[in-house]
DNA sequence: TAAATTCTCGTGTGCGTACACTTTTTTATT
DNA sequence: AATAAAAAAGTGTACGCACACGAGAATTTA
């Protein structure tokens, strides 16, 4: 391994002056400056990350703006635990990380929280942009400060942010809608359950249907699609009722998309005489999706790899704030497609990831 | 950020002692060591890996024995690009990786290019074991001289390598079969393609096999299972009509499984007519799979991120080294499910991952 | 020739590791 | 009980490598 001191003594200058070409800091007359980077390039040199590291020690502040999760809904759990994981290893090299959590269905508190966060004067953000509204007030506020930042989970297009990290919706529903088509005959009807749009992100709920509608369309196999919507899941007698009824009517229906993560809160409605007919697609490994999933009361669930979204963001903002390393302007998540016979190996790997880099 | 400076200044010991506490080296009083600890965990401390990694820097040999890959069966490419990857990574730990190659089909090239790899003297070595007779003569070679070992992508029992990094065989039979119940009818047929003994890694395919059958067997899921069995893939006209012959004469064929990487050179050669009434289910994503399966000629892939596999060998080998991290003795790969619409977002990353740890 | 500017050097810093060395304690011997 | 010898406990510090700052040297400009 090719270090400093080797190309200063090859090129009859100190370190400090090799460092300076690296770093491009100036201050470096032209001549010797040719000299060291061919030198550099002659001895194919890298900087050792885990010296530069250990030296630079600078505080960078990142600061994250995410959901809260509670019993009732468990999705933002597994992203949180994401950044967890990564909050330590980035923590090594400086980088501290400051979480502000809001209520997913209140933009006050999403502002709130915002006004928390930018008053301990972050260098980055990674933020949820769940309100439309609001995020463009932040934006604008983060964009006059000059601070970077990234969106993860959810998307909202025609922003500055450096990246997004999340699912592509759209693909997400086309998948679905491929998964449920080999699993049920051409002339079987489909039934899509939705909770009502205030209950969740909408928008990437919505354009799971466009794709799911889209796949049969494009293919020209045409499906009848029912579309059943639910204001709420709170009156649970009635919505049983509700729906059990419906699958009374239609006996044609033998195949049910729930496009949000709320799938096993649907399924644990329906009767077994009617579940047993059906194939039945989700989203998201939630613990109660997990559990339904074992029990075969799902036949697919379709995941975002929400923990790896969460690490990959913290990541990614970390490299970019220590390395300046520009990550490309979308990173799409996998879309894993889980069964009851694969679930078992699909959990994140929760031993240390290591060394890397 | 706590230091062990600022620990032994609280425990009135020299950096050194707290050091041997850290490591379990020895050489501290009873006392001391419990004064110590419970400083340690009373502050949080966590030792800081960059600085660790920097001081450590001992200079470790890792060797490798990996079949070689070539146009006609690129299977063993992506571990070797995982294991590429792996390699600048650890470099900066100061872990050498050395690659032996050897003919996959050739017993005598196996042990040849081990004689060649442990006269580099390695410290550590990650094999691929394909032939049993042979890996028993090197492992015992490695015992005599305390070399530790894993194997990854095969897995031979009975042997004391600190782990296994792969899939598991029969789960990925059971899930094929899963995978081919749910789209096919109870009545449907299916067919199982193979190719000879000699020709693949033989204990994992027929584990697939086994596990395929166990899955319809413990449901009381009767299916009709055909076998069709190949000496060579050479003769492409014979087994070109041979296959088509069969698909012929039994109509209610609706699904088949190669339980190899090598259903793309299978449903090259069945005939579209033949092709369009049967749900597919094959192996790993090699390139030429992959490209089946955007065209739409293959159902399914079951992946098992090759290409990871052999990231992770050398990550954990090299954490056993550096860290003296000890693996759990398996460590099994994602079951991935590919289909034609998700595949476009299940290619590694090729991204560095980073800073991790 | 003095002053200003540009270039380069030397070195302390970050933090943990490990080895050579010194100090303390224990054990053995007379 | 005194002393020597051996073992155990603990100390001090050079090292890994890149970084960045203060200060000095060389060059240019006034």
């Amino acid at each position: 391994m090719i270090t400093i001191k080797e190309i200063a003594l090859e090129a009859n200058v100190s370190t400090g002056t090799v460092d300076r070409v690296l770093h491009k800091r100036g201050g470096v007359s032209p001549k010797t400056e040719e000299r060291i980077k061919k030198i550099l390039k002659q001895k194919n040199f890298k900087i050792n990350l885990i010296a530069s590291s250990l030296a630079m020690k600078k505080h960078h502040n990142l600061a994250m703006l995410i959901p809260a999760f509670d019993d009732d809904n468990l999705f933002w759990k597994s992203p949180y635990s994401g950044i967890q994981k990564a909050k330590q290893q980035v923590s090594a090299f400086g980088v501290e990380t400051n979480t502000f959590i809001f209520d997913q269905f209140n933009p006050k508190s999403y502002k709130e929280a915002f006004v928390r966060l930018i008053n301990t004067n972050p260098d980055a953000v990674v933020l949820v942009p769940i309100f439309n509204k609001e995020t463009h007030e932040i934006v604008a506020e983060l964009n006059e400060r000059e601070i970077p930042f990234l969106f993860f989970n959810v998307n909202i297009e025609g922003f500055n942010n450096i990246s997004y990290i999340g699912q592509k919706s759209y693909e997400a529903g086309v998948l679905s809608a491929q998964l449920l088509e080999l699993c049920t005959d051409p002339n079987d009807e489909l039934l899509i359950v939705q909770t009502r749009k205030t209950l969740e992100n909408y928008r990437a709920i919505s354009q799971r249907v466009v794709g799911f509608k889209d796949y049969f369309e494009k293919k020209k196999a045409k499906r009848n699609i029912h579309h059943l919507e639910f204001d709420n899941l709170i009156d649970l007698v009635k919505t049983k009722s509700k729906i059990n009824e419906y699958l009374k009517e239609n006996k044609s229906i033998k195949g049910l998309l729930v496009p949000s993560s709320r799938i096993s809160n649907i399924t644990s409605l329906i009767d077994d005489y009617y579940l047993s007919r059906l194939r039945l697609i989700g989203f998201d490994t939630t613990p109660q999706n997990v559990d339904s999933i074992k029990k075969g009361r799902i036949t697919f669930l379709i995941s975002q790899k929400s923990f790896n979204q969460g690490y990959k963001s913290v990541i990614t903002m970390s490299n970019f704030l220590v390395y300046k390393e520009k990550p490309s302007q979308e990173m799409p998540t996998p879309l894993e497609i889980i069964t009851k016979e694969n679930i078992a190996f699909s959990q994140f790997d929760k031993r240390r990831y290591f060394n890397e880099k």
